[in-house]
DNA sequence: TTTTCAATACGACAAATGTCGTATAGATCA
DNA sequence: TGATCTATACGACATTTGTCGTATTGAAAA
């Protein structure tokens, strides 16, 4: 089996705006991408085709000789991916520590609480 | 002003070692990674000797001729800046998204609930 | 059909990382 | 004092990443 790679930082941003896009073009992405960054465009589509490489992305022909690209992983997959080597890495494991962290650092709005409370609370009932 | 690099996975898990032994040993350190991670020492010693030069790491002669290191930077600091630079790329800086994901997939203990809960309750104060 | 586009394929490069091996020099012990 | 230990200093290497520039080629326009 070959072995799986991660996505890098940048391009975990790709994939990022994979989800909220796909499928799409390169050329789509690095709209995208560029807004926020100032970045070519081969260099974008280098990092698409790593991640195809990885991959972390499947592509059909699209329109013209372009192609249309969609993440292989859900967001959820990936992010709990990514999420876990994080807590491990940086707190040493410890998730309760990270959200310590999280909800130490960065105070949440009304309805964030909200939402957490609930979540809190179906725990509490098992 | 030189600029600040970010430490490495691996770098990181050494300061992970530091903020829990410091001021200690290479020797020290070594022991600990190496627990849990099979790797040679002067692997460890070349990591520490980037902290050192990324001034993430700080040392002063210890016996023999071996030196006792230490963070520059608190555990807090640091977390905080990886953290954020995680919640970032990973998360498209939602830190709820974070705080979710990770309640949602691992389910917190009794105790760390009632911390959470603690929490919250002192931002509704506010 | 020839010229011109537009997208992708590829190859290059420098910097950062993870891993070691080897060279040194101070400290210790026969 | 010479043999041996021990910790650090350094340099090397293969990968991975971030960034491009150039070469190709199918498609579209003139």
């Amino acid at each position: 089996m070959k072995t799986i790679r991660k996505p890098s930082e940048a391009e975990t941003a790709i994939l990022q705006v994979l989800w909220d896009h796909q499928p799409c073009t390169v050329k789509t992405i690095h709209a995208v991408i560029s807004a926020s960054k100032d970045v070519g465009y081969t260099t974008t589509l280098k990092q698409v085709q790593r991640l195809l490489d990885k991959g972390l992305l499947a592509r059909e022909p699209g329109p013209g000789k372009s192609y249309m690209y969609k993440a292989t992983s859900s967001e959820q997959d990936t992010k709990t991916k990514l999420f876990d080597r994080f807590v491990q890495t940086a707190f040493g494991n410890s998730v309760p520590d990270l959200v310590m962290h999280a909800l130490g650092n960065n105070e949440p709005t009304e309805d964030e609480i909200k939402e957490i409370r609930a979540l809190l609370a179906k725990y509490e009932q098992e």
